[in-house]
DNA sequence: CTGGATCCAACGCGATACTG
DNA sequence: CAGTATCGCGTTGGATCCAG
């Protein structure tokens, strides 16, 4: 890709990505959610290290970004399901980049 | 992409791209040297929102990830060059699925 | 089960001043 | 020009408790 005049100055396109699915973990989120709808429980489970807040408030931001879908079952006990919204799918190109060179990034540094 | 069973619980390869490149700053500095080698000036001026301090903090990271080469010319006054390692070179597709998205993304937000 | 609210410690980061 | 050191504020995020 050619070196444009997306200079990174007003607008930059990788900040803005990166302000959607930077931090910690809304890619690994995103990830996770590319192949399955998921309960917040199911969530939970396969990211045992963040904290019940921190899921909520990055699955609060992640739906304000379009990205992901909330929907409300109402029952008792409650059930909310997340998946990805179609803008949501559009950045398996992107994480897809990032899974690659994070495994390549992976094998290199244990050696 | 298939959906591995590189499951983001241990050594996740998206966290740990991230973990290089993810931050506010790293990968616009890493933007702007795939093209061209710069001086510490050179970069502040083409990131005018950076701050001194940031910058030298992030660079030093880049340097220990081994993605950003410096080079110091012994003069007066100094003079000190950064590039893109070799290995820096191999996150060119990463950038570019960053940018990519980012620069459809704003064209959408701002509909 | 899902998720909001509060408290509080830790950290990020800017501003500033100082060096070779 | 390039870089470090110190101070201090603001934000982040973990722990915990409460609620539908």
């Amino acid at each position: 890709m050619p070196h444009t005049d997306y200079d990174c100055n007003l607008g930059c396109p990788i900040e803005a990505t990166l302000e959607v699915i930077g931090g910690k973990w809304k890619s690994i989120i995103l990830y996770h959610l590319m192949e399955e709808t998921l309960r917040f429980n199911e969530l939970r489970r396969v990211m045992p290290e963040i904290t019940h807040r921190m899921l909520t408030k990055q699955l609060r931001e992640l739906e304000q970004s379009q990205l992901v879908a909330r929907k409300v079952f109402p029952e008792v006990p409650p059930k909310v399901e997340y998946s990805l919204t179609s803008y949501g799918q559009t950045l398996h190109p992107v994480l897809s980049a990032l899974q690659i060179w994070g495994i390549e990034h992976l094998k290199t540094s244990s050696e």
